[in-house]
DNA sequence: TTGCTCAGTGTAACATTATACCAATACAAA
DNA sequence: TTTGTATTGGTATAATGTTACACTGAGCAA
């Protein structure tokens, strides 16, 4: 929060800051950014927790009333091939990532059933562990989804 | 099959006995497996690797042509929750469990891309580190999801 | 046996999640 | 400008999963 002088606009400026890395990022790749991408970004990034395509589908629709499925799926990918969103496979959801810019880190969630709330971790030993295991089997990892469920600090 | 004298029943035995061994595990617990219950619990085992809901429906609907799609889900959630059977969140799909009996164990996947091949391995350090990472979050696990995709060892 | 209870089932409808297809448009490179 | 590629618009539909409600049938107690 560093805008004292506006009560409506306290938390935006976070919005904008992770909108700017996007951009940046986008732009060091080449990657296009375009206007319904940007607005899914942000709405997304206005979100605290996890939300379904289709829930983010009717926030996108206030802002462009012709946004159809598609659009909102196409511009998901658009931005989990990024970094900037993880895809919650166990509850078909989405999620910002506060970590992207770095890195296409593998992505660790904790994952409250009480309260919804979903907490990205990141272990690097963890994915050791994980890349060891396959090893030992010949499998070759691409991609690794790790999603555990139950209860958060404040829900026990 | 119990006709010994048949070359094309030749792995049907692991079957019965993978069936046998659910049987018993049903007992013990006062579970009932039923017949369609019974059914889809074959028709998994007979499978090589993963399948999804409305597969499986196409081939109960062969013994059981009034089988809904009620009849599968509700078949698969019992197996589920006698541990016969897991879901692969990131791909919509069962597959059977050769682990089961025993314990109420957390699993990991190892899934290949190209041929579709699931190894399913358990990791009891695997799964303490992921304890320990949730608990240094003050998370209480009570189920997870690992699953890692890739490229099997015959795919390299 | 009779009647009670309750898990399991049959059936239809519905809800949610995701993609295919093809034409139109915008953008960047040559 | 031209050409090729990425992106979007729009429609339809596929794929996956759930709910509601009435009914059946097994187990059990009186």
């Amino acid at each position: 929060m560093t805008t004292p002088l506006s009560a409506t606009s306290s938390h935006d400026s976070s919005h904008v800051k992770l909108l700017a890395q996007a951009q940046q990022a986008c732009q060091k790749k080449g990657a296009r950014l375009t206007k319904t991408r940007e607005q899914v970004f942000l709405l997304l990034a206005k979100r605290k927790g996890a939300v379904g395509a289709y829930d983010l589908l009717a926030e996108l629709k206030e802002l462009d009333a012709a946004a159809k499925p598609a659009t909102i799926y196409r511009a998901l990918d658009f931005l989990s091939k990024q970094g900037f969103v993880h895809k919650i496979e166990s509850i078909n959801a989405f999620i910002m990532c506060h970590h992207f810019g770095d890195c296409n880190h593998p992505v660790q969630l904790l994952i409250c059933d009480e309260c919804g709330h979903v907490e990205e971790i990141q272990s690097n030993n963890f994915d050791l562990a994980l890349r060891s295991m396959a090893d030992a089997n010949g499998f070759t990892i691409s991609h690794q989804i790790v999603e555990a469920h139950g209860h958060c600090k404040a829900c026990q």
